[in-house]
DNA sequence: TTGAATGCAAAGGATTTGCATAGAG
DNA sequence: CTCTATGCAAATCCTTTGCATTCAA
């Protein structure tokens, strides 16, 4: 959905700077396919020649996040990991080899349950986490 | 579903023994409406005078999990919370006061689903997680 | 030039590990 | 008495904070 320019386009109108970390920052979330954690996007950009410290990291996070370009992830251990805002979808990992893959499912039934639970429970839902766990076509015996 | 009764059993199956410590740790667990972190788990313990190390706290919990007895849950934060493995239920999670709530959805449809992916991607799915995030009644503007 | 962006050091919080000791069975 | 369970100290991993410096606009 959100494709590079259209990121590039929000960091404009935001007047944020497009520093060469940014830059780098940018392509590498919008060209990995699975969510990445602060290491992960360390380990990338270093094998890539760009040398960016951890916090640096941390607070773009922080940042795209704020922009509502970022999302967190949850994938069951301990570290959090990002993806772009694109369409909603979910993730199938493997418990085996820790492989993440895109799932989209309709959630027509989901959002109608929600819908009762914002009337009768008088809470209000705005978003849901929803990963399924299992074994991957490689790790399944 | 296990009532403490029921944990004793399998304990008791499993020559595992009895300390006062475990015995606090099984209470606590089964009498609580909510999922309990390590920390909550360790200031709880101390408010009933009962003093324990972090580490037994940790291991109590590997220990646990490795029966079947307790369930891993991710509620957004860094921390991990544990429940005890009773029915099948997800949680409402405020994003103000962060305070949790049992909901069970009918999940007909996402097991369907479920099915439908592990004969088309050849995926195995095991189990999945469903959080929902928003504001409670008493935070709701 | 100027404030946003960065790097570095250090702190903070959650979790894990190794080892010696205590205590349930 | 024996082996599980525990406590303590230290290490590790992930994340956050404070402050001085750099650099895009």
């Amino acid at each position: 959905m959100k494709d590079t320019e259209n990121i590039f386009a929000i960091l404009r109108a935001k007047k944020m700077r497009l520093t060469k970390t940014r830059f780098a920052f940018v392509t590498l979330l919008s060209e990995s396919p699975t969510p990445l954690s602060v290491s992960d996007i360390l380990s990338i950009l270093q094998t890539k020649g760009i040398v960016v410290d951890k916090t640096t990291v941390y607070r773009e996070i922080e940042r795209f996040i704020a922009l509502g370009i970022l999302e967190e992830v949850s994938l069951g251990d301990r570290k959090k990991y990002y993806e772009l805002a694109s369409e909603h979808h979910h993730h199938l990992i493997c418990l085996e080899c820790n492989r993440v893959e895109d799932i989209d499912i309709d959630e027509s039934t989901l959002v109608q349950q929600e819908m009762k639970v914002n009337r009768e429970k008088k809470f209000q839902i705005l978003k849901h986490s929803l990963e399924f766990f299992g074994l991957c076509n490689k790790c399944c015996v």
